[in-house]
DNA sequence: CAAGTTACCTGACGGC
DNA sequence: TGCCGTCAGGTAACTT
């Protein structure tokens, strides 16, 4: 999926298209995503409800509606989001449509259907903190993600960092691209086990998680095969990129080839010589 | 409990 | 041209 940043990026694109805007009607592809589409809860809740706010959470999408009610939508590995006028013909895997009151509709178009969609009434949605998001960890640019906090989490674990870093009760939207750039950032080997590290070498990942998570939403995302934000625009983070999907290629700090290995069942990259 | 594996699903790409 | 195997940004449910 697009991960933190082209979540973000998605989020603020939303947000003037859909604030204020009732939305009118729903259609629905009749095909299940990672979890059922809630149709009955739709239009219980959200339909004839005017939008009030678009937020993030982890790499959710939440939109608040006029009555406290919330939409929740997880774009998965190639969940897509788009505007088009009503009468534009639906793009194969389209699977939500949400008909605004304007005339234009906004799309969820998913060919792996790993994405999800979650309806919340005004009562459940008032905190799903406690509840949905009980399992989820702190978010990047949070006071709570902190290297002592980090140091906590990895005590006695043996998993490498990388693995780490990637699991969301520890923290949420790392995944894997960010996760190589980050680890690289840092200086720091993906393979290390995570509970060897110094505070020191923590504080260097939180910092460079913010960096790097940062200059991923100002560049507008990265693009890789089937992302783009809201208004079809693409991003171009991935230029920056200085291991991720570099097999081979010189490392752009010392010149040694980037090595791809395999770790928790994801590719990681990383330069040999500069992480340790 | 932690860590490793599998499954979900389609499409793109490389090799032959 | 096309067939086949491999891989892909995520996550949760399994097993070990």
């Amino acid at each position: 999926m697009p991960e933190l940043p082209e979540v973000e990026v998605i989020c603020r694109g939303l947000r003037p298209h859909l604030v204020g805007r009732t939305i009118t009607r729903i259609g629905h592809s009749g095909l299940q995503l990672r979890t059922p589409v809630p149709v009955d809860e739709l239009n219980r809740h959200i339909v004839n409800q005017a939008v009030t706010d678009v937020d993030r959470r982890a790499k959710y999408l939440i939109i608040t509606m006029q009555d406290e009610a919330k939409l929740l939508i997880h774009l998965g590995m190639s969940g897509r989001l788009g505007f088009f006028p009503q009468q534009t013909p639906t793009a194969r895997h389209d699977h939500l449509c949400l008909l605004l009151d304007n005339g234009i509709e906004l799309r969820f178009n998913d060919a792996r259907r790993f994405g999800a969609v979650h309806v919340f009434s005004g009562t459940e949605a008032t905190d799903l903190e406690p509840t949905f998001f009980a399992q989820s960890g702190p978010e990047p640019f949070s006071q709570a993600y902190s290297a002592p906090y980090l140091m906590e989490k990895a005590r006695g674990r043996q998993s490498p960092v990388k693995v780490f870093l990637m699991t969301n009760e520890i923290v949420v939207g790392i995944g894997n691209i960010y996760a190589n750039e980050i680890l690289f950032a840092a200086r720091i080997s993906p393979t290390r086990h995570s509970a060897t590290l110094s505070l020191a070498e923590w504080r260097r990942i939180v910092t460079k998680s913010r960096l790097i998570l940062e200059q991923a939403i100002d560049c507008g995302g990265s693009t890789i095969s089937d992302f783009a934000n809201a208004n079809h625009e693409s991003g171009y983070f991935q230029v920056n990129f200085r291991v991720y999907d570099r097999k081979g290629q010189p490392c752009l700090t010392c010149g040694r080839a980037i090595e791809k290995i395999q770790l928790g069942g994801r590719a990681c990259y990383f330069c040999p010589k500069c992480q340790k």
